[in-house]
DNA sequence: TGCTTTTTTCATTTTTTTTTGAAAACATTG
DNA sequence: CAATGTTTTCAAAAAAAAATGAAAAAAGCA
């Protein structure tokens, strides 16, 4: 029988890496405004060497098969996972996709750069209502305007260039 | 006594506008995870030509007094307005810096950049747990933690360059 | 300094977002 | 093609974030 306390300890310490790395990407996830299940998700997937099931990783991480489930499919989404074919067993399993600056980059073609297509649309909405409203048709708004314009248009030149640095 | 039916008419353009405009800010802050609040603001300056009150904000979004001296704290902190004292009012007066994408960079600077240092200090302690126990020692793990290593110092990288880009 | 106006703070309420869990849908295999 | 195992969906619950409003603090003025 080994001894307890070294087993403990050497748990604890396993446990230790995996709580800051999961952690670090929880972080990370908040900077994009993804829920704090995707981190976890994506963390405990990250430090795992071999696929993990959706059972394993609702276990592991103690969060239902729902957000298990809504969370695998947000890093589906954004290509950070894998799916992998295990044999003899038919659940699916998961990995993930090790380039982490990649979800970075989808995350900027898929959840900004529409917004910035939909600001474009406003903005020519917006010069519409200038051109119909003598009031407003001023040297002021009309700069403002204008200054909306090219922030958009370097917008879209620059997020996809930036999108494009990250995926190499 | 001028025509009702076209006052209306032009009060309601203008308003169109201005609610165009404002939700057009209500959406860029909240690609930056800003709250509704923050981006009525902006907006409510951004098209304003003479520089407004707390109470003038206040009254034109309705919102409260408390909400409005909030968002325009956060404002501050973003270098995104400007302070002017009008003569024989003791009340400031807001305007909006109209580069608007100062914003973006001083959100950068103020929100992004903290989160990377403390990234990269957990990736320090992470380290640490790796070279203390002998089970994580893989290249498998080295491997990882080298990734975030080198994903950070990127970030660390790319992001003030970006920032000075958005601040020209 | 005391009085008034303006701004900030913060406990409470409201709104929004996320998670849960149970039911439905889907898939695999004997 | 039933029977069992797995995943998804979605209404309801829980948690988190934002807004309110009243009280405290700060600032300007007489």
């Amino acid at each position: 029988m080994q001894d307890p306390e070294l087993s403990t300890t050497k748990l604890s310490e396993q446990k230790e890496l995996e709580v800051e790395a999961i952690d670090f990407f929880v972080r990370m996830m908040g900077i994009l405004g993804l829920p704090r299940s995707v981190g976890e998700i994506y963390g405990l997937l990250y430090f795992s060497e071999v696929p993990q099931s959706m059972e394993d990783i609702s276990t592991r991480l103690k969060i239902s098969m729902g957000s298990t489930s809504q969370g695998l499919r947000t890093l589906r989404s954004l290509k950070a996972i894998r799916t992998s074919y295990i044999q003899g067993d038919r659940r699916d399993h998961y990995s993930a996709e090790s380039e982490f600056r990649r979800l970075f980059s989808n995350f900027i073609k898929e959840d900004i750069l529409p917004h910035l297509e939909s600001a474009s649309d406003r903005i020519l909405r917006m010069e519409d209502q200038i051109a119909r409203n003598v009031e407003h048709q001023t040297e002021f708004y009309i700069t403002r305007i204008e200054k909306l314009k090219r922030l958009t248009k370097a917008g879209k030149r620059l997020l996809p260039a930036l999108a494009g640095l990250l995926k190499l």
